[in-house]
DNA sequence: TATATTACTGACCCAAGAGTAAGTTAATTG
DNA sequence: CAATTAACTTACTCTTGGGTCAGTAATATA
């Protein structure tokens, strides 16, 4: 079976937090927190779980240095991109979205989205730490956005605290439903054309002029 | 302690399924599929884990009995509702929009579409049940208000797989979000406000005359 | 009051999985 | 080529909770 000259392992200290990351957010997204088996992360990473106990303290920190690695980096992005952006709000806006689902929503980090909806009250901790390095960052870059559009003259006034969630539930709900297998399936097929049609609702519902209608 | 004459258990037959339902849907309510604990429900019940077993084979059926029993005869009642409904869409969307959030939004059930949510993935069995009890006839509810508008030509053209969703996805995440202790957490006071938005933002999004220019 | 029935209890079994630590083996160093 | 270091493994402990079942006590019946 195994070639007598091969070692059983190899000793690769500096490579092994990297794939215990990358195996701990494949089944973290296809399992959710509390069923993923540490053991099974360790295998999947080529190494056994004492292995992975070496490098990460607990479940949770493994967890929490996934989302470090993945999605935190991507709300900075997120931040620069608007900072710099000097077109009207309808283009921001669909540039955000856009991007977001790109970037996220399309990706398997949707399923982390998905995961901390569905076990945040578990993990009192988890959640804690992921409202301040996520949802906070992000709830103040789509408000920015809403106030930039109103101080524009672009967005008709909106309360600031309830706007946003409005806007980005449908983003969120598709995330959720691509990771409940079989419950509430959209034919993936048409996810394009169903973000098309959140950015459409949304530029009709949010923006002063909805259309150049011409009044009858 | 105890009183010498008061026996230390009764036997109740017929009133046992009710309490234990109650006590059931608020612990799968407040704590979830997988983290409640039958012991618990039984105890919250007044009664032991053993006798909870002669009423239920298995914690999956005890928590259909408890869909079956709160949300399934609800669906029943909006699909009547509608039937015999005569007025615009948009009252109709009001309607039904306002009574969604009445019946189970705004009350304890909602936790149950947050926990089929979370936990969908990890009970295959339950996600299939609950799809078809509950999901498809929604689903279907809402299309159908769908078409009678655009029959009548008061809404646009819409692809009706995808319009529904993109229309409850606000209220499913209201509904999420309150059971999310701590995470993405909405003002309480708020509520009434954020669904009267969803209204006004799918009013403006869906309908043919998006504003009859309410110019204040 | 005696007997039969059955609703109900509670101690038990068992599987699963997080975390631990003693021991093993690859690499490193003198 | 020892001797040492430390990366890695393996087998273990401990807790948790679904499900079971032999026994117990409340009620119905005679």
């Amino acid at each position: 079976m195994s070639c007598p000259f091969k070692p059983r392992w190899e000793r690769r200290k500096d490579a092994r937090p990297k794939e215990l990351l990358a195996a701990a957010l494949d089944h973290f997204v296809e399992r959710g927190f509390a069923a993923t088996r540490l053991d099974d992360v360790a295998r999947a990473a080529g190494v056994s779980k004492g292995t992975l106990y070496l490098y990460f303290s607990s479940k949770e920190e493994l967890f929490k240095a996934v989302v470090r690695e993945s999605v935190v980096p991507m709300i900075g992005e997120a931040e620069g991109l608007m900072g710099q952006f000097t077109g009207t709000s309808e283009e921001l806006l669909r540039l955000l979205m856009t991007t977001w689902w790109d970037r996220i929503g399309n990706t398997k980090l949707s399923g982390l989205t998905k995961l901390m909806i569905a076990e945040a009250g578990n993990f009192p901790d988890l959640a804690r730490f992921y409202q301040e390095e996520v949802i906070d960052r992000g709830d103040k870059l789509v408000a920015s956005m809403l106030e930039r559009g109103m101080a524009r003259g672009e967005i008709r006034q909106l309360d600031l605290e309830i706007a946003p969630r409005i806007l980005i539930a449908p983003i969120i709900m598709m995330m959720v439903w691509k990771h409940s297998q079989g419950v509430c399936q959209i034919d993936p097929n048409k996810l394009d054309a169903y973000l098309e049609q959140c950015i459409e609702m949304a530029t009709h519902g949010l923006f002063v002029k909805p259309t150049p209608t011409p009044t009858a």
